[in-house]
DNA sequence: TTGTTAGTGTGTCATCTGACACAACTTTTT
DNA sequence: AAAAAGTTGTGTCAGATGACACACTAACAA
């Protein structure tokens, strides 16, 4: 739990009464490696903190192929924000790549922390925006870089990611084929 | 204005007065093709909103190669947030390709609206919180997208910036060379 | 232990793409 | 009107990539 709230601190000031507030209503939970978190078809009605393993959001195209949409990793904040802020269903999913430890904070919660007073709905505005911003710059990063450079962000920012997640799965991640990102890693592996 | 006023509508409702206090503060302005909304090195200190005409959101990589970042189309919202959530520089630029007609919103309004009342408050927790949702479900679209699907897609959905804007210009926006979009364009056009 | 399944390493080949070169056409400037 | 600058159409070619095929290894269950 203490990762969580040091997780939260990043975000900015919070008084300690709040922060309290904040945690008190975080379900510790685990899963265990091939665990769903997410089914397909269900509705994602809580927002997700991890504190350790890796799992696999993904979800599948017109012809049925399964497409990455992201690997979490520890320490991060994540949910289906579609789902969760339009209370619909998601057709992805997202299962547990290892064993993994994780906090729930239910929808209900977060409504209640936004109403609760000024500096709670204020920390929440600062967070999404946050989010936002670090979601933008990221897509932009990310759309002028190759898929080999793609590889070594992956490399430099996360390794014990590269060890942990298979190489397949990393590969539909960064955009490109099982057989591309060996040559790659061939490639470096060589120099 | 009222198109600003229909954008607005769009995210929820919002009283009559709290509506006019948020257009009463969005200033009117005019660009000319060729100007500059952003220059490079200075912050961005307001939200924008577009009226009519096509922009040109772009930087330059560690080669000195220019980035298409977007291409900014008419009745949306659009800013460098990191520039303007984190009051620093942006190295970006944002320059006009048709003459543009926009609204501006300084930050200090923007502060202000948050700080007025709830319900203007909610308000723009809500407008975040659905760009937020909505940048990732597009970036989790194009990620399973070929340059041509995204092609395609352009025409479909925007098929006036298709006219607009230099193919060369929608070429770096959808991540491919001139080159490889006239061939497609080609292909499209024997089909 | 053995069989099964999932994951990895590697070669071949057809196709796609980017870079370059240059001609044709448009728009803007002088 | 002429010149200059910007944009578009097109061919060639080398290099990158995806799809396929198959051997090999690791993990796990019976």
């Amino acid at each position: 739990m203490e990762s969580l709230r040091t997780y939260f601190q990043g975000f900015g000031k919070l008084s300690e009464a709040n922060m309290d507030f904040l945690l008190q209503h975080c379900e510790p939970r685990d899963l265990v490696k091939g665990e769903w978190l997410i089914r397909p078809h269900q509705r994602v009605d809580s927002i997700y903190f991890f504190e350790s393993g890796y799992l696999h959001y993904f979800s599948y195209n017109e012809y049925g192929e399964r497409v990455t949409l992201k690997v979490i990793s520890p320490n991060h904040c994540w949910t289906v924000l579609d789902s969760f802020y339009n209370h619909k269903p998601t057709s992805d999913e997202c299962r547990a790549l290892t064993n993994v430890r994780y906090c729930e904070m239910p929808r209900s919660f977060y409504d209640a922390v936004k109403a609760e007073n000024h500096e709670l709905a204020n920390f929440i505005q600062s967070i999404t925006e946050q989010i936002l911003s670090s979601k933008v710059v990221e897509a932009n990063k990310k759309s002028r870089m190759s898929v080999e450079e793609r590889y070594l962000d992956l490399v430099h920012n996360n390794p014990e990611m590269v060890q942990e997640v298979p190489v397949s799965i990393i590969a539909s991640f960064i955009g490109t084929s099982r057989e591309t990102l060996h040559r790659i890693r061939r490639k470096l592996a060589a120099a």
